[in-house]
DNA sequence: AACTGTCCCTGCAAGC
DNA sequence: TGCTTGCAGGGACAGT
């Protein structure tokens, strides 16, 4: 599933690939993936317009336009961004098509459509689109130090695990890289996340940091059922250094002692070693 | 404030 | 074999 280091693998690739770039024609299959303005909005939008930068907020993609608006697009479940050229065959669940000056063509590929694209002006943000206006701090920038996340958890009366995935307080944490970023850190997801101490804070800073780091490092994970690919259709491979999602029932490897439990957690599958996490 | 459950949607796997 | 059912999950939303 498309997280923060799968979106910021995704976002190099478009700087690479989008950047500079002038979009010369828009196509909108299904309608669902642009339901928050409208097929019109989009494709007036972005015709004629260049792509000056490709950004991330959490596991947002905002690109902004020459025009002075942003095209924002967010994956949710299965999304993916494709940049092929413009001979190459559309894959079944194209629903955007941005043809650009290059004899490219970017592709957003959605087969559940929860994920969107929209184009919208940014004086207007926190009124269009309020996710992002809420969003938390991002883990990966250098303005994160720890006493940042020990202010977040000593305000929070979350767990430990819906604090992660809370994306007004930390932006770009999903369900796979929470259960990893515990795990590392030695710390139980039903833990009350005010309990924890300045150590375990450490820990929990060093994980977040680390894990989403080398899994950037590894161009993000992609699942057997997901099928996370960078825009040049390439896969991850920080799922082999999962060391408790998807590994229930399995003896843990970090301890060599537990063995894996799946619990739910805020209806989400949760993952953790009883033994060596507390 | 923070929790739970439901919904959206398709593809795939398991089970009958 | 062919059907049904369950599950995956980000985030919006309603209800508690």
């Amino acid at each position: 599933m498309p997280e923060l280091p799968e979106v910021e693998t995704i976002r190099r690739g478009l700087a690479q690939r989008l950047v500079g770039r002038s979009v010369e024609h828009v196509e909108v299959g299904r309608e669902r993936v642009v339901r928050r303005t409208s097929k019109e909005a989009l494709i007036d939008g972005l015709t004629n317009t260049t792509i000056l930068r490709a950004e991330r907020r959490g596991k947002y993609l905002l690109m902004p336009l020459d025009s002075g608006n942003v095209m924002m697009i967010h994956l949710r479940m299965s999304g993916q961004v494709l940049v092929a050229g413009k001979e190459a065959e559309r894959p079944v669940h194209a629903h955007v098509v941005l043809s650009l000056d290059n004899d490219t063509e970017m592709w957003f590929v959605d087969p559940r459509t929860f994920g969107e694209v929209v184009v919208y002006d940014p004086a207007n943000a926190a009124i269009e689109l309020p996710p992002i206006a809420r969003l938390g701090v991002d883990p990966i920038a250098e303005d994160f130090p720890r006493s940042h996340l020990r202010q977040l958890v000593r305000a929070t009366n979350q767990k430990l695990k819906p604090f992660l995935l809370d994306q007004t307080k930390v932006a770009g944490i999903g369900n796979i890289y929470a259960d990893e970023i515990l795990h590392r850190a030695r710390l139980r997801p039903d833990r009350s996340a005010k309990t924890i101490d300045a150590a375990a804070t450490w820990r929990l800073h060093d994980a977040i940091r680390n894990i989403l780091n080398d899994s950037i490092k590894a161009g993000g994970s992609t699942l057997g059922d997901a099928q996370y690919v960078d825009v040049e259709g390439e896969v991850g491979s920080f799922q082999n250094e999962h060391r408790v999602y998807g590994r229930a029932g399995q003896r843990c490897s970090t301890c060599a002692r537990g063995w894996i439990r799946r619990t739910i957690a805020g209806g989400r599958s949760t993952h953790h070693c009883p033994v060596c996490q507390h």
